[in-house]
DNA sequence: TTGAAAGCGATACCAC
DNA sequence: GTGGTATCGCTTTCAA
């Protein structure tokens, strides 16, 4: 089982040997070291040289010597990837690759695998909502220099992009359209159940501020008829609208709620989260809660390269551009 | 804004001094070298040490003298993820781990971020399908020692895992039921397409095999109304079920029909693929295909660490374990 | 404008 | 059993 290269890699050596300068002048000239005033002529032959040799500098190399791996780590909670998040970020690597730094995104949490910043020595671990101590502490340990968003600044968890935001606009956009009494179908038997409640919360402050009766949090099982179920309930309850969690949820009542003979949004209006491409895809269409992954992953390149560049950063964090799509399912 | 490990990180040299012996016993006993033969009381003073001090080898230094990495890419295609694979990656990326190894996923394909293992010089890269000439050759020249599939080896596409087999389970499910005429549910802009074509075809070929008749390919537009029309259409043809691209093109076409008023499975039945925690919630809940994540994660594992480490291989590659889970949307 | 050389920190080979 | 030490390939300071 011969590996695949077998030959030595070529190294800046190489490159000195065949264009006949010093190791030093390569590293110059590749490196675009600025203060080094290198001719042009040679300049070029080394450029040259190490394209036909087919040149890659050995990433261990570089990093040992200039004692940064170049490696931003973004950690995920599970689910929130997916959706159009997926496509921004590979936007946020493209400018992150142009400046040199590969970015890699670690999800899921607690009890998994062990955290890649233990192993990887990223420069720079990002995270969507803070770390909690132990996990900085293991950060610190592992010669992480830079930690976003910084710990002991309060960030707090409800505080977070797309925590707590969108459920509020759920209520407001029902509200709007004139639901006074309300309920709201989460899920059963899920991973993101500190999110889940988080967001409860923040819709069911948001509805008492503004008025509005909340009947309760249902969950809807992953078991049969459970959605039937919950429909009924709501119906003999006087609900006209649900706040769904998600859109898989926002799905499932909104196919109960047909099943059962109920019109939507005439008897039964709701609204999902995250915008999913289920909610467009669905009869009828589902409103949603939409947050502009475009801007939150300019946002994320952006503050990587302040933290490992030290490049200036030019925008201030706000919450993240979040809003209601409005489709069929809550206007008709 | 000061580092947050202004001080200089704990190396092998400071143990070795701390506890009084050569730098070289404490890579010894750091390793479990083999063959070297450390007396009982040293290997323990040196462990203390190392944990006393928050010991973290450093891991450009370690790559670059033993030449090699320790990280394991797996690329996979965009929407691959999300579904129980991810749990299941997590378990990979454990066993990985014990060994050493990192595991680093990358999802999204050609357009979007340059690959990861031109600056990560992962070990192994293990890919779904077989990587294109080109990708092999940008493997090669970034050193990539190990690609999985092997390339040359002649792996079709549509050979790959859950890739065709899924779509054949879906068409013998509604065989085995009676369905003798049926249609075919896609996603119209995806970026998925060479899949479903792929997945189509397959379905489409073991339907003529069992004798039923195809009405074919519909793709079910994220455009209002589109799902209901489909729903239309197959009615007026004669069509009793419907194999789905995916789940939610399940879902929607199942609400789609319960809103026009058909009986699901009585007179439309509908099978998706995939088995999202959507198939389960839904109501009624959606027949669907599921492939066994949990053995394809312990498979890659395995994989990974005889292409690293040469491990020997205990189990063969076989199709992966698909099997329908049948639900109400197609058994009433 | 270019070259020489000192690290970076761990691995592993060879002596003792 | 334990200790030197050359080595990996690149970065960077200091001379020339």
């Amino acid at each position: 089982m011969p590996d695949l290269a077998a030959a030595r890699r070529v190294t800046a050596v190489d490159i000195a040997k065949e264009v006949g300068v010093s190791r030093a002048t390569v590293g110059f000239v590749l490196n675009n070291t600025p203060g080094k005033k290198i001719s042009d002529a040679t300049r070029a032959r080394v450029l040259d040289a190490a394209a036909r040799l087919g040149y890659q500098p050995n990433r261990a190399a570089a990093d040992l010597a200039r004692g940064r791996s170049k490696i931003i780590l973004l950690v995920l909670p599970g689910r929130l990837l997916g959706s159009s998040l997926q496509a921004s970020l590979d936007e946020s690597a493209r400018v992150l690759a142009e400046a040199g730094y590969a970015l890699v995104t670690q999800t899921g949490g607690p009890g998994g695998a062990p955290p890649l910043w233990e192993t990887l020595n990223p420069d720079v671990v990002i995270g969507w909502t803070t770390f909690t101590d132990d996990e900085v502490a293991s950060m610190r340990l592992a010669g992480v220099r830079r930690i976003v968003p910084r710990p002991g600044e309060s960030a707090r968890y409800d505080q977070a992009p797309g925590v707590s935001e969108g459920a509020r606009m759920q209520v407001d956009h029902l509200h709007e359209l004139g639901h006074r009494r309300i309920a709201l179908a989460s899920l059963a038997d899920s991973q993101m159940l500190e999110l889940q409640r988080t967001r409860a919360e923040a819709a069911v402050r948001r509805a008492e501020d503004l008025g509005m009766e909340v009947v309760g949090v249902r969950a809807v099982a992953h078991a049969d008829g459970s959605s039937a179920d919950a429909v009924r309930a709501w119906a003999a309850d006087g609900v006209t609208a649900i706040v769904a969690y998600n859109d898989d949820v926002a799905a499932t009542v909104a196919g109960a709620a047909i099943a059962a003979g109920l019109r939507i949004p005439a008897d039964l209006a709701v609204i999902g989260h995250d915008d999913s491409p289920m909610a467009e895809l669905f009869y009828p269409p589902l409103s949603s809660v939409r947050m502009d992954t475009v801007e939150a992953a300019r946002y994320l390149a952006e503050v990587a390269l302040h933290e490992a560049d030290g490049r200036p950063l030019t925008s201030t964090w706000t919450e993240l551009d979040t809003y209601v799509v409005a489709r069929k399912s809550t206007t008709g």
